[in-house]
Parts: structure tokens; sequence; C-alpha cells
DNA sequence: ACTATATATGTAACTAGTTACGTATATAGT
DNA sequence: ACTATATACGTAACTAGTTACATATATAGT
């Protein structure tokens, strides 16, 4: 491996690793999905799976099951809708809630996009060398986080 | 825990997941830099310590010693010179070029500075809980990935 | 010396997330 | 029943990266 400055730094390069590795997946299934003429982008995935498992769920729940902001869940959902993957109605109870499900078109890709999807998944093992202790080790962060967050733990640091 | 549908997914979460921790870390880092009054933004790090190491580098060097885009680079440096703490002269040699150095004011604030880059990676070594296998997964996609990249393993797979 | 190609930097439009704030509706407390 | 508070969704402005394209200068080939 040539030289990489984000490897040497240890620890304080990690933050632009995660993105930047992050980015190199996203970019790349971008493209793979382009030159296949898949008509979705890479984040969708997550909402075809979400709502294949659940069925019927508001953007607070997407949110919440996700663990992201809502307003990144409203603009993929509007993405989704525009190209009809999406249906929404308004809940009868709660006239604030919008209940979302896979539309029939979404149901009847289904099938087709599982096939690259896959391909994806057996890419990643490849590169991950076939183990999940890079899954594990995120599993260890996100946890620790949980329990007390990255800047309480600076400031109570720095105070030493 | 609670419900994590990202983790949940296993290897399709993936993605997600390393830009949602990054996200974390960039946000909160900001966030502790502007209590203190630091007038730093938390991707200036890496451009300090790589200047510190080499003491004078061009906007292409950096770009390829961080394995990041060029134009990634000139919007940071561009920022750290409104804010003065990089010194841009051009090269005498090669009219193209911009010789980047740490600016006085910046090799001033350095000592300040380290104090809390040591408090976030002391944060950062509780959270991976004292070892570096979070780093060393990484290193293992990121050598991988240049022996073949995601998007060729891909289209690889899909043919099979 | 001239021309073609390569390199260094810069700019525009994009991705996928964030926080802060606004508006509509629902719920709880008196 | 009324009012205060909480919740759901939406929008704006931001972060930190990307690719695609433009321009200036340098280098190589004839």
């Amino acid at each position: 491996m040539e030289e990489d400055f984000l490897i040497e730094m240890g620890y304080p390069g990690l933050t632009a690793r995660l993105k930047r590795l992050s980015d190199l997946f996203v970019y790349q299934t971008k493209e793979f999905y382009k030159e296949h003429n898949l008509d979705i982008e890479p984040n969708w995935h997550m909402i075809f799976l979400i709502l294949k498992k659940h069925n019927q769920l508001t953007v607070m729940e997407i949110s919440e099951l996700l663990h992201l902001s809502h307003p990144a869940i409203v603009k993929l959902i509007n993405k989704m809708k525009k190209k009809g993957y999406i249906d929404s109605v308004k809940d009868k109870n709660d006239y604030r809630k919008y209940q979302l499900t896979l539309s029939k078109k979404a149901k009847e890709r289904l099938p087709v996009l599982e096939a690259y999807w896959s391909a994806g998944e057996q890419a990643l093992e490849e590169l991950l060398e076939g183990n999940r202790k890079l899954l594990e080790q995120l599993s260890i962060v996100e946890k620790n986080i949980e329990d007390s967050d990255f800047k309480t733990r600076m400031e109570q640091l720095l105070n030493k």
C-alpha cells in the first residue's frame, strides 16, 4: 500500500476514513445502478427493506428505526414518491401522519433489484474477507456512544 | 440497545453506518470546538498535521497523501487561508503550483489545539475500548479495494 | 519552434447526511 | 371547554465529500 496519511494519523484519522469509505461505496453503487439502468439510488435499499419488513410506517417511525434525523427521511421518501416507489396515505386517526408503503411498482421491481443487491452484498463480503469483525467493532462503538456520547467524553477528558 | 434497523440489515447496512458514525464525530467535534471558542473546523486537524510533518506541500500533494479528491482540498485550504492559518506562495519553478505552509498564527495556536485534539483522541480510544481492531479492519477493506474496487467486484459477481 | 498532451488548480452541480426553525394537529391538565 | 405542551412533518441553510468540466502552465515529440 502506498502512503496514506489518514491511516498514518491513527485514531484522529478515523472520522475521515469512515466517510471516505462510505462515499466510495455510495458513488460506486450509484455508477453500478446507472450502468444497469436501475432507476433507484443507493440509500433507497434500506427503505425498500424496512417497508418490506414492517409493511407500513410513518416518517418518524422510519427515522427512529434507522437512527437518522427525520429531515433525512423526508428527502429520501419524497424522491422515492416522485419515482412512484412509495404510496403515502393520510392516517385517519391522526391527521399529522402519513402511512407509507411500497407501491405496486416497487413490489414488482423487488425481484430484479434483489439480484443486484445480492451482488453488492457478496462484493462487500469479499472486501471484509468473509468475516463480520468490522460490523462487530462498529457495534461496540455504537453501543458505547449510547452510554455516553463522543462530546461528553471529550469534555470530561479535557477537564482532567 | 434498542432496535437499530441498519445493524439488523447486516452487510447492506454498513455504508450508512459508516456515514452515520462519521457524521456524529464531525458534528460533535464541531460543537466541542465552538463551545471552547476554537476558531477551527474538525477536518482542519488533518491539514495541520500533514503540514506540520511535511512543512510545505501543494494541493495535489495533499490530495494524494490523503486519498481525497483535489477539489475537497481546495475548499478546505481556502477556508483555512481566509482564517489566516495557511500561507500560500506561488512556486518559482512551476507557476501552476502554490506551495502551502502553516502560517505563524497556526504554529502559535498548535500547542493550544493539541490539548483539545488529545481529549478527542482519548475519547475515541474509550469508544473503541482501547484496541485498534476497528482501524485494522478498515485497513483490510482499504487494501482490498486497491486490488479490485467495489464496483468491479459487483460487476464480476453479477455475471456469475 | 510548434503542437499535442499532461498536470495543477479552480468552479459548478451533485450526494447524503446534519441542526434550527416553522406549521398543523393531537394530547394533557385545569 | 381552553390552554399549554408535545408530536409529525416540512423547509432552509449548513458540512464534507464527490464527479465533470474549464483554464493556465509545463513538458514531450517532431
